[in-house]
This record gives structure tokens, sequence and C-alpha cells, in this order.
DNA sequence: GTCTATAACCTGATAGAC
DNA sequence: GTCTATCAGGTTATAGAC
């Protein structure tokens, strides 16, 4: 058990509810929306479900809230990157390593993604366009196509979901993996999840190359 | 919403269980352990939530038994391949066109592997053994590295669990990608499909190779 | 703004009739 | 073997005091 998310000592509603969405972003992203308890979101805030509901009025604007924040975080973080001034394998390589990164600092991103794929069938990421995160990778893609880079014969829409799903499906797995790695219990260990950003940025690579 | 299965017309404690076993895997695969509704799988069924009880005795040992069910039949179709008689670039080959055709076929296959990752962190599937869902893919990883096919510094665990999320991912998000898609709306369609398991065929392939 | 108390609901499981 | 009825537990959401 974590220690709670430090609390305002006095009452400060900006502090309070920022407090609240991290905490449900990490609820979220181990549970799913349909799995959270706002019990728990409140518990580990360290305010009282009550809260939950005076500031994001019921547990699914909560869900929509986080799924916002984290979505705008990836999309902002992906336009820093400045991709157009890459060659497409550059920019290949520049998306993954720097997914992967997040994925390390926040592994809530994947597990959200996946759970909101699964449970909602990406009903909540429709309002927020989804597109938007597939749509930098398609566009390298379909640069690297034009330019000779990569297979002409690759499409661009199976191969970014592809992409994607080897992106996500490590870390989602991460502790179902135990009689894999039964000398190394945790996969996000620095060394390790090392480990996996080059084979992953190299196979990545490799996949869509033209031969 | 699909009809319900055909329930015997006399009393049949063989058909009401595989009856039930069948209703479990399609709402475990829809909503995951947690998620499923004993009251919808009997209902489906087209009996009363009290045999679930009568069979099964609780929710989670009928879950325990669907997962059973999946995965030796997963098993035993790998086993009927008889990949040692492939050189690995073949065998890895035949290895993916098997898995997708599968996932077509019973696409909960796919969900009800990620939903145990998510929800139940593996829990269940360690009961039952998942490394034998991974090993006959390392092997041939390992196979074509000795054998100089591979790229030699593949490491086959990282490799053989992205590899799996890239076959995986994209039926769990098929739901969630209608705005990449605008066009076709069923991803599950014989032709997207057929389409998909090309590119993926290709992507894992180009993916190991020696370069 | 924050808390306590509770309403309203849902779901897995059981008892007992047929 | 199968059903009906019901219990026990847990969860979201709300009302109202402070």
């Amino acid at each position: 058990m974590k220690e709670p998310h430090l609390k305002a000592a006095t009452r400060d509603a900006d502090a309070t509810k920022a407090s609240i969405l991290d905490a449900a972003e990490e609820e979220f992203g181990r549970y799913g929306l349909q799995g959270a308890r706002t019990e728990a979101i409140a518990a580990q805030t360290g305010v009282t479900k009550a809260m939950i509901h005076y500031y994001f009025e019921n547990k699914e604007n909560l869900y929509r809230e986080v799924l916002r924040r984290t979505f705008s975080r990836r999309s902002l973080q992906i336009e820093s990157l400045n991709l157009p001034a890459m060659t497409p394998p550059e920019a290949l390589a520049a998306i993954f390593r720097d997914l992967l990164a997040e994925i390390f600092k926040h592994p809530t991103i994947a597990s959200i993604l996946v759970f909101e794929s699964l449970q909602n069938r990406g009903k909540y990421y429709r309002e927020i366009s989804v597109a938007s995160l597939y749509s930098p990778l398609m566009e390298v893609l379909e640069r690297g196509v034009a330019g000779g880079y990569f297979c002409p014969k690759l499409d661009p829409r199976h191969t970014s979901v592809n992409l994607v799903g080897m992106a996500v499906f490590y870390i989602c797995s991460r502790e179902n993996l135990s009689s894999l790695w039964p000398d190394e219990p945790d996969l996000l260990s620095g060394e390790i999840f090392a480990g996996h950003v080059e084979t992953t940025v190299a196979m990545v690579c490799n996949a869509v190359l033209r031969r």
C-alpha cells in the first residue's frame, strides 16, 4: 500500500480536486471504469466519497476528466517531438522511445487505454477523439511508404494498431508473466525495462522496413 | 442481442453444463471475471442462476473452467502444427496464422487473456501455467537465433511478449477504432480481417529477421 | 468544503419446493 | 435437475449537519 496523497492542511478546492484526479487515475488504471471504487479513490485522496460527487458529480464524469487529462498530456508530448523535421524511420523510433518512456513513468496510460477498449468499447475515448493518438503514427507511416523507406504494401491503419498493441501489452501483462521471468520479479525495474525499450524499438523499426 | 443458446428440451446434465460453459465464455470474454454477470450467463443459457451454482459452485470456479477449456484448446492446436518440422521463419508464420485464425473464430480468447492480465494480474492463468502459451513461441525464436535466421540480439522473452501483444490488441480494440476506419464499421468482417492477417504475419516475420 | 448517515440499487449465493 | 424466493454484502449517490 502506498501512503495517501498529501491533502492540503486547510480547505483548498483546487488542491482537493487535483488530488482526487491523481488518485482516480491510479484507480482507473488498475481496475478500469467499472471496477474502480470511489471509496478507494476517496481514501487514497484523504477525503470522503461525498467530495467526489461534490467536485465531479459522479464516477463517470470523474473518469471522463481522467481520460481527458491523460490524453491531452500525450497529445502535447507528441507535438513537442517535432516529427515533421525527422526522416520517417527517425520519427518512428522517436515516437516509440517517447511512448515507452511515458509508459514507464505512468503505466496507467497503457492499462487505461486497454480497459477503455475492453470495458467500454471505446465509448469515452470516442468522446475525446482517440484518432489523434493514432494519427501522428499513421502520418509517419504514410510518409515513410511514400518516401520509399517503408514496405510499400504496408497498410498504415493495421500497422499502427499493431504497433500500439506491441507498446502497450507488455505493461498490461507485467504481472502475468512471472512464469516467463522466474529470475526477475519486477518487469518495471529500470534495467529490465531499458532492455524492453531497446528490443521494442528495434522490432518496430524492423517490422515496417522495406526490403 | 443474440438468441440464447439452445437448451435441451429435457433435463440433461451434460448439455446444460456445456451450454453454461459456452455462455460463460462469451460473457467473461466481454466483461472479464469481475464484470461478468451470472444472471446474464444464466439467461443466455436459458436456465436460472441457481444452475450455475449447482454445476460450478460459484462464479470463480466457472471462470477457472472457462480458462482451462480455452487454454487447452489452444495448446492442443499449437501441438498439431508440428512446429519442429519447420524452419524457424516458417514456424513463426505458422504460429501467427494459426493464432489469428483462432482469434477470428473465437475473439473471446484475446479479450479473456487481456482481461485476466488486467483484472486478476494473471492469478488464474498462473494456476494453469500461462507459460505453455508462450513457450512454443520462445522455442521457435531461440531456434531461429541459434540457426542464424533471426537477429542475434533478439531477446526471446521480450520479443514473444511483444508479438503476442500485437496479435491480441487489434481484436480488443476493434470497437474503439471506428474513427480510424470511418468507412468500415466491422473490423471482424472477413475481408478486413484477411488483410489484417497478411499485414500482421508480414510484420511479425520482418520484426525478427536478421539483416 | 467537508463530513456522517443513509437511501436505493445491484449481485452472488443459498434454502427449499417441485 | 431445475425453479422461486430471499438473504447478505457491497456500491453509488444523496441529504443534511457542521
